[in-house]
DNA sequence: AAAAAAC
């Protein structure tokens, strides 16, 4: 379980703050000190606001399943994989990748010109704007794959891992998991693309989610980090949308009327479930579209205007299209919240309501609602039944999942020693270099002027960092990212905003240079590694200002499975019982093994549990099951391919 | 108390 360069981790926590000066050199020639960037304005746009007419058509039949989905070109190896189950065992180094995408002929699929798109983006019947050439989404992934450098690094997805993990389905009429993509119709063209992503089997929570939002029911899904959620509402939206007969959508107005909705709490995250989804929906004639704050609007609202069918959204710049009549939610018959937990929290909620309930978007039952997320505190469950119609529960349990995979350590650091603890770690891992080359470090801070300033001094101190934050500009924000990502600045200082959802190869250590206050932000903030069944490493520093998570801190520790330092389980059982009642903030799950419970169960608990009891539905039913029961195609295999399409 | 999210 532990990895090499996990083993080194020791070594560095023994150097004593004491030994290390912070060495003066200078700053990177391209560093610019925080109070010298200049926040570049915001394009202004001319804001029109045509009278939105009424959708006269907008009731058209939910969800039509169409036995004769609409023909799309397809290569024509994609029949003979659907029909193969034993993919699995397949390894991406073999013959079967290499060859399958010669045989897809690449250059003829750059050319849409050739599918005529049978959906009708925006405006059916006519094809006032003839879609320009999709670009390949998978031509930056092909690059990667060649790459030595990440074959030699990414140890592939941990199959092995999953097998005994503990899955928690509840709600009425559940239909079944599935083993393999193959045993869905999820249409040829989706088939195909699962397949140039390289998805060789359904992680846990696709294998249960997804013939649950297939077969149309509402679902509440609580997976861990990294356990491919994306995939797990995408797909099942694709295909729904592909084997519906696509309503006519009104040519009145430039309002556009998307089907499908997928909100996310943060610009990054957003983008990313873009990337994700234009993957997905390659050449099936749908249309997707991303919209968020700090980035021109001009652009997103010609893209708009072009035509749409899922849109990913913030729910800021969503609100401004929805006022300025751009955008329509009558046709919407999905609707997804990616980090639910955290879109229906005190500073989202009435913002996530307005738009759910006040606009124009059919009610629950009327629509599909697909609501996930690592964390689902009982509260917020709560809240969110308002928003779904008969839906299944289902949990993904955290035994043997990712969370286990990430070795959890703690250390009693004061505040005015963090920095120069952080100096060894740092210190500690370039020297060792057992990381590699590839390796990059995630720390978080609690304040955006705390990221500023420890990005400076880290910068200061010979060690290239970024920051990533709310007060920076969408641009830096984005460049911020982009240099993480590739490299060139290895340590990344970030505030919340990074802490969910975010899908960054090669993450080796999460720093919680200032532990949050709530165990939830915790487990979202250390799932930025140990992604893909990989290992990773988690550090936080902590000291008398965080013992209002040292319960909890330490319950989780326990569960996944880690060593808790004895002078931690003091502070944890200095604190009050979370099961006393009351204060329940930081309650997890009462010790079970999954990251939430369905709130509907387990009545007659205190109202103030978090994660569990007093629902006021009675006796909704549960199953508690293994999830890879049957080993069917599962073979040992590793795939350096997979890792950033697994969340 | 902080962070995120529109102009």
């Amino acid at each position: 379980m532990v990895s090499a360069w996990a083993d080194s981790g020791p070594e560095a926590a023994e150097k004593t703050t004491a030994n290390v000066s912070p060495i003066p050199r200078p700053a990177r020639p391209s560093y610019v000190p925080p109070h010298m960037r200049n926040r570049d304005s915001q394009t202004q746009m001319a804001v029109s606001n045509p009278i939105h007419p009424n959708p006269s058509n907008s009731n058209q039949t939910y969800r039509n399943p169409n036995p004769n989905p609409a023909p799309i070109p397809s290569p024509n190896l994609s029949s003979a994989w659907v029909s193969n189950p034993r993919v699995g065992s397949l390894s991406r180094t073999g013959s079967w990748a290499a060859e399958s995408e010669k045989s897809f002929g690449w250059s003829a699929e750059k050319n849409p010109n050739s599918n005529p798109n049978p959906r009708g983006w925006g405006n059916p019947g006519r094809q006032r704007n003839p879609p320009a050439a999709e670009p390949n989404p998978f031509a930056e992934e092909g690059s990667k794959l060649n790459s030595t450098l990440f074959d030699q690094e990414n140890t592939g997805i941990n199959f092995e891992a999953y097998e005994d993990i503990p899955v928690e389905t509840s709600g009425e009429n559940v239909p079944p998991p599935v083993n393999t993509f193959a045993e869905i119709d999820l249409g040829d063209a989706l088939n195909l693309n699962i397949r140039r992503c390289k998805y060789v089997k359904p992680t846990p929570v696709q294998r249960y989610a997804i013939p649950i939002s297939l077969a149309g029911r509402d679902l509440m899904a609580c997976a861990q980090t990294g356990s491919g959620k994306t995939a797990a509402f995408c797909f099942p939206i694709i295909a729904a949308i592909m084997r519906s007969n696509v309503p006519s959508r009104p040519r009145s107005g430039r309002s556009s009327f998307p089907l499908a909705l997928i909100l996310s709490p943060t610009r990054e995250l957003s983008m990313q479930i873009y990337e994700e989804a234009k993957k997905f929906a390659f050449q099936s004639g749908i249309k997707v579209v991303v919209v968020y704050g700090g980035a021109p609007i001009s652009q997103q609202l010609r893209e708009l205007e072009r035509g749409v069918d899922i849109l990913v959204a913030t729910p800021g710049r969503l609100s401004d299209l929805l006022e300025r009549r751009r955008v329509s939610l009558s046709m919407v018959k999905h609707l997804a919240l990616d980090e639910a937990d955290r879109m229906l929290d005190m500073g989202f909620e009435p913002q996530i309501r307005k738009i759910v309930e006040t606009m124009d978007m059919p009610p629950a039952g009327k629509r599909q609602t697909l609501l996930f997320s690592a964390t689902f505190p009982r509260e917020i469950q709560r809240l969110a039944s308002d928003f779904l119609s008969s839906y299944v529960f289902l949990a993904v349990g955290r035994v043997g999942s990712s969370t286990d995979l990430i070795v959890q350590r703690v250390e009693f650091v004061l505040n005015e020693e963090k920095r120069s603890h952080l100096m060894d770690l740092l210190h500690g891992q370039r020297a060792s270099g057992a990381h590699g080359k590839h390796a990059l470090t995630l720390v978080f801070v609690e304040t955006k002027k705390g990221a500023d300033s420890l990005e400076y001094w880290l910068c200061s101190n010979g060690f290239p960092a970024t920051t990533i934050h709310g007060d920076r500009s969408q641009q830096e924000r984005e460049q911020a990212l982009r240099s993480f990502k590739s490299g060139v600045t290895p340590i990344l200082v970030a505030t919340d905003v990074a802490a969910r959802g975010l899908d960054i190869p090669h993450v080796a250590h999460v720093v919680n240079f200032d532990l949050p206050n709530d165990i939830d932000d915790y487990v979202h903030r250390i799932g930025r590694t140990g992604r893909a069944g990989n290992s990773g490493l988690a550090t936080a520093f902590f000291n008398d200002s965080n013992i209002s998570i040292a319960r909890p801190l330490a319950e989780l520790m326990q569960e996944s499975n880690q060593d808790v330092p004895t002078w931690l389980q003091k502070y944890a059982s200095s604190t009050r019982s979370s099961y006393g009642g009351g204060g329940g903030r930081n309650r997890r799950s009462g010790g079970n093994r999954f990251g939430g419970r369905d709130y509907r169960r387990d009545g007659g608990r205190g109202s103030s549990d978090r994660y569990g009891g007093g629902g006021r539905y009675g006796g909704v039913q549960g199953n508690v099951v293994s999830s890879y029961g049957s080993p069917a195609g599962y073979g040992a295999y590793s795939n350096p391919g997979y890792a950033s399409a697994w969340d």
